[in-house]
DNA sequence: GCAAAAATGCAAGATAACTTTCACACGGTC
DNA sequence: GACCGTGTGAAAGTTATCTTGCATTTTTGC
């Protein structure tokens, strides 16, 4: 895999020829614009002519000015950061079948950003300040999300009380559906989504309950059934897209709702750990206060 | 105006037929990918035909894709689009009760790239090995990383067969200890580590059923333990620790399954979800499917 | 439950984007 | 000043992208 974009381009101000260091020059100064561009807009603004763009950027490495474009997309640049040693490490040393991965580790760290993006959203705000005070709150999730609602659920039922994780055991949901009306609801869904997502969503907003949707980016029902939507990135370059990242998402809520709370949420912390260690117990726990 | 693109997609999410409403959703959902797209290329990636996306732009006022790509390139104006960029931004612009988040971020994404670094050692090509070929998978997790198992075990179950979730309701593990030894577990768990945890991981060992412990970085029980231990990071300067990430480890060793069983899965999938379909339904299908 | 209307996909045709070929211009060298 | 190599643009050729007409499916109104 080639280096950044930006890293060719600047070594092209250096090494190209007159009509080479004008394009790289051009492209750097307009980054932003360049996806918008073809060979032939930038050729005429640069004053070049379509081929010798073409060229250049075959000359760099790419196989054509529309390849250079593909690349600039998941670039995550040439910037120093944390870990880019490793990271570049992963992408340089990527066999073949490999590279796939590398790939989709950028794609899987876009999503990461993405998400932090969420996180300073007005809306998040919202979502966080609602789980933190609602008087009841309530998480679904369908199929395979089912595991991240749960997740949500347990952790959030370490921060607060009244935190219940619904299901269809009943055959209805009345549990959220006709009940104190001091409730917030948090599904979690991707494609295909089930019918029962949908549903739910739309009654608790009739119902006046407040509803929040961690989904993905296809999802095209969302915006008419839920209060707040997050469309998390879920394909990754894989056989099997990922809702990974609604975990990252859901923690970060966590954590949010954690400081909302304020320094009182330690003693529940410490009271449900204790309750843990004298029902089940920890690793380390001294034998006696198991046996109590 | 602000964004005319953006208001023309955000009408268009409740005026539009159903395809249209998808076109739009995916293009808000990821308005700075959209540069980058063609008709085409945006028609597969939203399920409609080439010919859709086309007269969808012409039918909010654009004459074609590309031009509503030329609106866009004033609207999305000096958003920066490419990750490296917003990841800068979110660096430098965080107000100080955010630093602390943008902080996380990295750590995050380092963790990430851990994860995609455990992907490529030989001890993970045996665990996908044999997640694909014992006969049994049994599936752990206790306290909050009980819906990481959930996670990790319902979508397993896609995939393959005898995939099973155990829990303690019994009060023994006979159902992975005392049964056919042609068997494989995976134990999800972070500090404090339950002290069911390491028991079960001992006496499935001592019982010569294969162990591998998704945890974190602070477990020192596990290499005793268990057969292979993937230690992912949780710390991300919050106040909450995050095992959220083990979920995307999780949906990497799916995906690893997934190859390793080939196309046969397919069929699986394709049979899984259309049982879903007659029991509970999917957004979408047809009113008359749902009522056979 | 049916028919009319709208929406959609398919495939062929049209247009735009890109690549290749080739000839010429410029700068340096003998 | 002729020679040579490199870089370049114009035009022709190739491929990708988009539009149009038509058949089919889905939705809507009664």
């Amino acid at each position: 895999m080639p280096a950044p974009v930006r890293s060719q381009l600047t070594h092209a101000l250096e090494t190209g020829s007159k009509a080479e260091r004008a394009i790289a020059n051009y492209m750097l100064s307009t980054l932003d614009q360049v996806p918008f561009e073809t060979a032939a807009s930038l050729a005429e603004k640069v004053g070049v002519s379509e081929a010798t763009v073409g060229r250049f950027c075959r000359g760099i490495g790419y196989t054509s000015f529309k390849d250079l474009k593909e690349h600039l997309k998941d670039d995550l640049g040439d910037h120093p950061w944390l870990v880019s040693d490793r990271l570049n490490e992963l992408r340089n040393t990527a066999r073949d079948d490999e590279s796939h991965l590398s790939q989709g580790m950028e794609l899987e760290i876009a999503a990461v950003v993405r998400i932090y993006e969420y996180a300073r959203s007005p809306e998040w705000q919202n979502v966080v300040a609602r789980l933190a005070r609602t008087q009841n709150v309530y998480v679904a999730g369908f199929q395979t999300e089912r595991g991240l609602a749960q997740y949500f659920a347990n952790q959030m039922q370490y921060l607060r009380d009244k935190v219940t994780l619904v299901d269809l055991a009943g055959g209805n949901f009345a549990e959220v559906l006709a009940t104190d009306p001091d409730a917030c609801l948090v599904i979690f869904e991707a494609r295909r989504y089930s019918r029962l997502a949908k549903l739910l969503a739309r009654e608790a907003k009739s119902a006046g309950i407040p509803v929040t949707l961690i989904t993905d980016v296809f999802c095209d029902w969302g915006h008419e059934a839920a209060d707040e939507v997050f469309a998390v990135p879920t394909q990754f370059n894989q056989f099997w897209d990922s809702t990974a990242q609604m975990a990252s998402l859901s923690n970060l809520i966590i954590n949010g709702v954690c400081m909302e709370l304020g320094p009182q949420v330690e003693e529940r912390l410490n009271r449900i750990a204790g309750l843990y260690g004298r029902f089940t117990g920890h690793v380390g726990d001294p034998v006696a206060a198991i046996e109590k």
